[in-house]
DNA sequence: CTAGCATTTGGTCATTCGCCCAAGTCGAAT
DNA sequence: ATTCGACTTGGGCGAATGACCAAATGCTAG
């Protein structure tokens, strides 16, 4: 194998603990996360998780933070060259059919919330990277002319969140019926 | 003060136990609710915890379904004497006002939403709870004759839900714009 | 008055928790 | 070849965890 230097070897070992992170908190939730099996799932011995991370709560901020930084930016809609709103409503319902809502990106997600709720500091993070969304999501409705972009970006998103939070508990509605449904909002101006 | 026999002081204390667990699981999340801390805020001794319940997951079942259920019911629009899809909107939006976001009462719905994902049985309460809402929603719509009742409803909902959890992360969000936004999903047939 | 009962008490059990640290390993630079 | 520094190991700290139980308490029915 390739001979690694001690300071790649030490990345790698961050790279799995974030890694194994994100889905432990996906799996038993936020709170739930622990130092031993965090380390067990990476492979690593227990010691080293305080090695590269101050705690372990930093260690849970930073792999959400990253995660769902990815997922956001291979979500987001291109920001140009879209005029039609329904093209923008087929970009980001294919995170519908992409997250299932008991998946560990939705619940990821969804945890990452609701530890924001009692950590200042990854709020501040959260709330930046969902206004982020938004303003993009609003910049593109304004560009194929519909009303009140930003109020239709908050509740467009709402809408996806808080469906896949309600697709955790029953998978049994239809995904196409919500698309049809969600179309109302992004009412073309002209026609 | 009152006599009161066993019996009554027994059940007295279910109802703290559940009281506390509800305000513990949006306090500090469903995972972070211990027999200790629970049996303080309840001003109870910690062994009565498992005196009066199975086990913590057991309680923190009943309060979170029991505690949900409440909220529900005053939430839910009146079934009949409804025909103007505004009046409806109107009733479910008063939750935005009541809750926002950062309170004991949406916490502790996203709370009980996840630990859903990790009990079957806590699933199939909430699951029921969340369709009996949806299709009371959907009545009153198919009532006022919005087209595609059902799925109006599941989008509805999810938005509600999906704002309230945003908006734990970003309080600056209009809630009068959203409402206007919202509108679109219930348009007037007729007109 | 007494026996029976639900309730309450105070404590213990093994386990796990986050965090810390002295000692050890090992490649890179001198 | 030796030193340096980053990384790793294994163990251990006090505190907290869920669950359990024998003994005490006190109301209630006989």
């Amino acid at each position: 194998m390739a001979p690694e230097t001690s300071a790649e070897r030490g990345r790698h070992v961050r790279e799995r603990l974030l890694a194994a992170a994100a889905e432990l908190i996906a799996e038993r939730g936020w709170t739930a996360v622990s130092t031993r099996v965090l380390a067990e799932r990476a492979g690593v011995r227990p010691g080293l998780v305080h090695y590269h991370f101050a705690s372990l709560q930093d260690l849970l901020r930073q792999a959400a933070v990253a995660a769902m930084g990815r997922v956001v930016a291979e979500t987001s809609p291109p920001s140009e060259g879209v005029d039609d709103p329904a093209a923008v409503l087929d970009a980001l319902t294919s995170a519908l059919d992409a997250y299932e809502g008991r998946d560990p990106t939705s619940l990821l997600f969804i945890e990452t919330y609701l530890a924001s709720t009692r950590d200042p500091e990854l709020r501040e993070l959260i709330a930046a990277m969902l206004n982020d969304f938004r303003h993009g999501v609003a910049e593109v409705l304004r560009g194929s002319g519909v009303a009140e972009p930003e109020a239709t970006a908050v509740v467009l998103v709402a809408a996806l969140d808080g469906y896949l939070l309600h697709k955790a508990l029953d998978v049994s509605t239809s995904t196409a019926a919500v698309k049809t449904v969600l179309r109302r909002l992004v009412p073309t101006p002209s026609r």
